[in-house]
DNA sequence: TCCAGTTATGACAGATCCTGACATCAACTC
DNA sequence: GAGTTGATGTCAGGATCTGTCATAACTGGA
């Protein structure tokens, strides 16, 4: 019994807490990966194993959460217009993300505080967009039109994700809340004016 | 008279030409910034003095098209809706690109080769789409409203952008013709349906 | 029991990216 | 013609990332 592994196990959670405690003590480009590594009880050799480059450790998670995303836009329900399909799936996506509020929000936080790494998540979206829009023309959207709905559904995400971690506040209004709430303004917002 | 300067006039001009023929040839990442530098006959230290780093050598050109594009959201007009004003700018916008459809689908296809490339480009959007947003609520837009236009704007620019430079055909329709085509549909896309 | 295969890791060399510091030299200014 | 400026070269060095081989625990079967 009593198995002694050679090494702790668990390399990769310990790394990505390693990482994301480093990065928000310091700043992301004045932690090397050696830091992290160091912090870990692991060689810079082993991160670069578990996470395609530095950036990565930032991005590991999210991944889990899109099958469940395209799960739900296929799930077979009879004919359903685009709205209230937006609004299931993205109100079960953050039904999700509602639980970790403090950790996206530190992550958050790293993430805007460098353009390259707003430009992976941005990367990383549009991949996530691209699956979105093919799940939505796979159920039988024009695909020029789902192209475009995943687009729209994205940047309202976007927004109203950012309003929630920037909310402070315990009881602020939970996110799967927000989206909902702010879904139809997209069909009014071409119809705004300027004064001058 | 007969200035000879030292070193051939631009470096600029030269390493960024460099970059895009070798980038086409052998792929990004195949190309060292020294190869770059070689080829335009000058040392990778100058490269680095051009250029932020090794990917900005195809983004640098975009920065000379946002001050125009905000001018014309800027411009005086009178009170104006949401529409009418993002058909005039992102037309405006295409007019410029309409003459260099050749090299940017030289660039679109290395950008789309490569992960990082994408984030980049999708990073340096994001930028516009800040001072696109911000430019439209100096106009007297409702902020909220602004973002979301905004972001809306940008999709659908992209998607038919890309539409344009995919098209090999010479005489295909005209990006701004595109452009003012598609804008309506934006109206009409939240009210389709599946039909299972 | 013993031995071969698997797996996670360490160790090390090296390519590439990028920066800081200083030197060089034509062109320009006065 | 002396001093300044500006674009470039040269060099050292840190950080990121990869390839390769060695090591030691674990695993499964002879």
């Amino acid at each position: 019994m009593s198995r002694m592994p050679r090494w702790p196990a668990d390399s990769r959670a310990r790394l990505a807490d390693a990482a994301l405690d480093l990065f928000s003590q310091r700043g992301y480009s004045a932690v090397t990966v050696d830091d992290i590594a160091d912090r870990a009880g692991v060689t810079a050799r082993t991160f670069f194993r578990q996470f395609r480059d530095k950036e990565e450790v930032l991005f590991a998670e999210d991944d889990l959460l899109l099958p469940s995303l395209l799960a739900t836009i296929a799930e077979p329900t009879g004919p359903v217009a685009a709205e209230p399909l937006m609004a299931r799936a993205l109100g079960a996506l953050a039904e999700r993300m509602q639980s970790a509020h403090e950790p996206l929000r530190r992550r958050q936080a790293i993430i805007d505080s460098d353009v390259a790494l707003m430009g992976r998540e941005l990367a990383k979206q549009a991949r996530w967009q691209q699956a979105i829009s093919a799940a939505l023309a796979e159920r039988g959207f024009d695909p020029a039109d789902a192209g475009l709905l995943a687009a729209i559904g994205f940047a309202l995400f976007r927004r109203e994700l950012h309003a929630w971690l920037a909310d402070p506040s315990i009881d602020a209004t939970p996110l799967p809340e927000r989206i909902r709430a702010a879904l139809p303004s997209v069909r009014t917002v071409l119809d705004a004016a300027t004064t001058h």
